[in-house]
DNA sequence: GGCAGAATTGATAACGTTACCAACGCGGTC
DNA sequence: GACCGCGTTGGTAACGTTATCAATTCTGCC
């Protein structure tokens, strides 16, 4: 069913029909009815690929992040997908999987589609798929992470100033011996990142923890700074090595959602008391840390803010806003609860479980 | 940068441009060089949506769930949009906050996008607005949730069995005073459902519920069936209020994470010890189910097959699979960990929180 | 060398909408 | 009564691709 058969069917012309339908242009009250009364009756819907293909818009937003499934980037996504929605868009979804080439894919497909604007949280450091976008006129945003030398709207926390905050609590507290366990691929000696894998919130937020101990005056320790991979089990056994080797740390901050997790399991199954052994700070609020006691203290963020100023933005963009492109910084938030103490006079001693998990 | 750019530029026809371009047809080796280079020097980027004006297809896939945020339907869009990948489909998302209305807009909206198919969480108990993607000959698939007498292939796990050995667990341990905690909208009466909240998956949680008691004997009582709404906060005031009360219930079953996490919020406020006043089973496995002592246990589903099986069904019908549409139910686990123990032999007193929170 | 058949090529018609512009009718004004 | 202007109307071009089909070139074989 289409605009001419409409037309036919209520004994207008074509383009009578059209604006009716369209919702433009001008129509007196009764060949309106009679259109509408046409277009009931024979059931029409607007083809949105034919109205894209003369308007030059799709009312569609392109999203890239690295895994809905993942807690942080399920809610930017509602964040984006709510201010879209609002603004008459919807949003189309690809996970990246921190695989640089899945996103460059990703875009490619999304400049083909020929989507309104681009939310990206970007795993490749470089920019030259998202400088293509934009030379097609297709506004893009970047979520949670910077790309050095990138001109493009950036929405992100002040990561390096939240971690230097929450360590320096550590510091504070007296805490001389603190270790940070963080998900992004290990490199070959299991400490460094891999290639491609410079994930720019988690650099930022190792850097913010060596710049807390360097304002305390703790000298660093590279086997008390872990890059476990993107698995919870592998951030277990790190930190089931570290808590068991001598010299082990008395503070462990986690900076991600699964690191924190992994973590936790160690500490668990190690009989670790918290915080009496040890003290812990995570990154990002999950809904469960006011379930487990003690109860942990994090540094949260807005993540759905995050994702609707994004959106909010691109919209802007695409009405034709001109500003030169900058960087926004959302605030964090820390959260005391209960998984911090000080030093811990001695170290009770810790063994690992000897059933195998 | 069109087709005819580029033929120009190349100093070929259009057709062997776009028969080169598109990746149909036949061309020479030499020319088909010829015209990529032309292309690549440019920079020309197929057109998707004149591509889809004319070949009827837009290589995409509508979801329509009620949250992503939810954990559930996070991971099940993962699933979806993985099988949707590795078919050339991307998924365009929409919530619909259980609301009906949303939904029929957003499948209204698909249909005009003319999506290749459709993938809904029905929250709307009829299903005018999904027969009429399906007259406009967008395949339907179910996922999570029945909605009867639509012809509609349906993804979903048998809620009901999965509660009804689960509550059974309850009844033969000698459990006979069993409450179940469920998240919906509740009516005036604080216990039943509002008109149009009746989503398919609590109904049936809760008929299994009341299946295990039949069989076991216990008479069914009002008061230990609480819908207490989709946030965490009520469903923990619900509890908070169920286990005060005289004659409180002994077991807990709760129907989905919503209500879980409520449900140990106030069983935590109450300092209620888990088995030992009250043995706790809960719906779907999250994260952190194996992080809180003891650990909880629950019925698991594979939420992320379902997502997939669904796209999985979408794809052969947009390759013109003709079988009859059909209900593909699949296997929950019931998980044994820690949160389940014997009836205690007497009630220990539990007092409600001094402090407001 | 000629011919059948296959491979390659190009012109042109769709797809269904919006944009543009000319034509029409009606009322008010000089 | 003629004229101007405005609201309404309809014809037609355009968007950029794929599909169709006829024309052309190439290949192998008798």
């Amino acid at each position: 069913m289409t605009i001419p058969d409409v037309a036919r069917h209520a004994g207008v012309g074509q383009a009578t029909a059209a604006r009716v339908l369209g919702g433009y242009g001008s129509a007196s009250a009764a060949t309106r009815e009679r259109v509408l009364a046409a277009a009931a009756e024979l059931g029409y819907s607007t083809n949105a690929v034919a109205r894209s293909m003369i308007s030059g818009r799709t009312d569609t937003l392109g999203v890239v992040v690295a895994d809905v499934e993942n807690a942080y980037f399920a809610r930017a996504v509602r964040g984006i997908a709510d201010v879209a929605a609002k603004a008459g868009l919807q949003a189309i979804l690809a996970n990246s999987d921190e695989d640089s080439e899945k996103e460059k894919a990703a875009v490619q497909l999304f400049i083909e589609r020929r989507v309104d604007g681009l939310v990206v949280a970007p795993a490749a450091t470089d920019d030259a798929h998202l400088a293509r976008a934009v030379a097609a006129g297709i506004p893009v945003v970047l979520l949670d992470r910077v790309v050095t030398g990138a001109a493009l709207d950036t929405v992100v926390v002040d990561n390096r100033g939240a971690v230097k905050a929450a360590v320096t609590r550590f510091t504070e507290a007296g805490h001389t011996r603190i270790a940070v366990i963080t998900s992004a691929m290990p490199g070959d000696d299991g400490t460094r990142l891999a290639p491609g894998a410079d994930i720019w919130t988690t650099t930022e937020r190792v850097a913010g923890y060596r710049q807390a101990l360097r304002a305390a005056g703790i000298p660093r320790s590279a086997e008390l700074i872990r890059h476990t991979g993107y698995e919870r089990a592998w951030a277990r056994s790190a930190v089931l090595e570290l808590m068991t080797s001598p010299n082990r740390p008395t503070a462990l901050f986690t900076t991600d959602n699964v690191a924190t997790l992994g973590t936790l399991d160690a500490l668990l199954d190690l009989d670790a008391r918290i915080p009496d052994d040890v003290s812990v700070i995570g990154f990002d609020d999950a809904e469960w840390t006011t379930l487990i006691r003690p109860r942990l203290s994090v540094v949260s963020q807005p993540v759905q803010e995050l994702g609707g100023l994004a959106a909010d933005i691109l919209v802007r963009r695409i009405n034709g806003a001109a500003a030169r492109p900058r960087r926004h910084t959302l605030n964090t938030t820390y959260i005391a609860r209960e998984s911090t103490g000080p030093v811990p006079a001695r170290a009770r001693r810790l063994r690992a479980p000897t059933s195998s998990s």
